[in-house]
DNA sequence: ATATCATTTAGAATCATTCTAATTATTAGG
DNA sequence: CCTAATAATTAGAATGATTCTAAATGATAT
């Protein structure tokens, strides 16, 4: 696994707002602290969750106000999900594979073989002008694998 | 690009919808047609815009139910999109690399390297049951770089 | 014909996300 | 300390893709 200094990823998005002249309040620091304080690549409602046991009251509207900036300043990666609520990942914020558990829905990240093809080469390929490369692998987790030996289908949305 | 036969591939979705025992409607059959007569990866309702040329009055739940039996049946690969609609290749189903157009949302099949890892060594190396790879490059298509030289964000849901 | 079963339908429901317009904090000058 | 001005937050409405529901229609096979 990739291992990040959190304390140092925390100062980094702070000085990120900073610079982009938005204040630091406290309900987005703790959204900040909740992003970073999980590798289970929290959705916008965990966040929202994470955010209420300190600050009731906090708006959903907020937090995605503030997603909405980490996304403009680069500091989150954000991981999309059309069948079920997009993730986000404050770690590590170039995007990297993710390995999905369509039974339950965890998004771990996976470490392996850097991508097939350097982006500027599929740009040279292609004409296109390449920002960001996808990369995920879906399936069952092993404790999915363990826990459900029967539960074949998985009305899951992912 | 792949090269597929697409006449054979109307022959095989047909045979694999008989095998399943769900009829093939008229309307159905149009559906086959539209899905694989484009090869812009079309959406649910791009498709359905298709059938109802030929059959006014057709309903949209008609083709997502009819996209269910096909991804059902490993007829149609769904390429799922957070911010719009799913795309669809009925042409190739077995997934495979994609370039994403954030402009004007074409997606097209991009002939590149194949995968960085096997799945199986994926699944040896985390224990994940992995049952298929997402691989999209995500950027602005030439068309776009040169009609919009000005046009920088891109408001678009991709 | 008739009972059975699959297909299709319109519209309602769902759910994540975005928008809106109003309220509340915060800050900088006086 | 006040008071604009500005930014942040809010509740709730709006959006849009997809799924669900329950009813209607169509086809099939005795």
């Amino acid at each position: 696994m990739q291992v990040v200094n959190l304390d140092k990823r925390l100062a980094e998005m702070k000085v990120a707002l900073r610079e982009k002249g938005v204040a630091i309040t406290r309900k987005r620091a703790k959204l900040l602290e909740v992003l970073l304080a999980s590798d289970r690549h929290p959705s916008a409602s965990e966040i929202h969750q994470g955010v209420q046991a300190t600050y009731p009251g906090t708006s959903l509207a907020t937090i995605y106000n503030t997603i909405e900036i980490l996304k403009d300043t680069g500091q989150v990666l954000e991981i999309e999900f059309s069948g079920s609520a997009n993730r986000y990942d404050g770690r590590l914020t170039t995007p990297h594979p993710h390995l999905v558990c369509l039974q339950c829905e965890k998004v771990e990240d996976v470490e392996i073989a850097a991508p097939l093809d350097p982006l500027d080469r599929v740009s040279d390929l292609t004409g296109y002008e390449i920002v960001r490369l996808r990369t995920d692998y879906y399936g069952t987790c092993p404790d999915c694998l363990n826990s459900s030996p029967s539960t074949v289908g998985g009305k899951g949305g992912l």
